[in-house]
DNA sequence: CTTGCATTTAACAGTTCTGTTATTTAACGT
DNA sequence: ACGTTAAATAACAGAACTGTTAAATGCAAG
């Protein structure tokens, strides 16, 4: 997984994270997607275009319309980085905790080489 | 949870990743921080504050230097955010599933209301 | 072919982000 | 008090983001 970068900036408006909700529940055309939002189609056009190239939906034409699915690959990404992350947390909190249980009397934990 | 918007913010730079990267593995001053990135000490110091800001990290002084340790409440909470996501979206998968199954015959899905 | 609808692109303005260097602030040691 | 180190802030330039309106594209229907 490479892309986090764009995962992470799509996933970080407020609007995006409405229309990837959305999608959750299935299927939508952009006009169907513009709809719940006050602002103009052409800026729902381009966080589409971001989501797009985020790797976090795709799109296809039908007819005059243009479907909108989830791709959600991408996010399975973000949240695979966050929980290795998390994972690495734990382990240092372990760590921590061992580090403390063998020198209970160490007021600070400044000395973090066990 | 909240501040999505920060959080995912935060977490869409590659240095600001590689700092809670670096954090994960136990607390470090800033100037520790800083060493391993080719940019001035003002930029990491720029990010370290949107960290904070997002909660991501807590910042405490300690002598002349500042310890810099995770917080990472707030990466749990944008984890909910995706992890809820994923279930609806498996859970709209299943209703589809359903729904093809209840009209196997059907070429195409338009009508998804059952 | 012309008209209309759905969606995208162009052109533009205002705001926000990221980095730089120069200047503070705070704590330490002498 | 003085100089030194750690870190933050100020001031600035340039890139990137988000939104708007107006024009262009692609498809379908009469």
């Amino acid at each position: 997984m490479k892309n986090l970068d764009a995962t992470f900036a799509a996933l970080a408006d407020p609007t995006r994270r409405a229309i990837l909700a959305r999608l959750a529940l299935g299927e939508a055309t952009v006009g169907e997607l513009c709809a719940p939002f006050e602002i103009s189609g052409p800026a729902i056009s381009r966080h589409l275009k971001v989501l797009e190239q985020a790797a976090l939906i795709t799109r296809a034409r039908e007819g005059q319309h243009r479907r909108c699915r989830l791709a959600p690959e991408a996010m399975a990404g973000a949240a695979e980085w966050i929980e290795t992350q998390r994972r690495f947390w734990n382990g240092s909190l372990d760590r921590l905790a061992e580090h403390l249980k063998r020198n209970p009397t160490s007021p600070d934990a400044k000395d973090e080489t066990p």
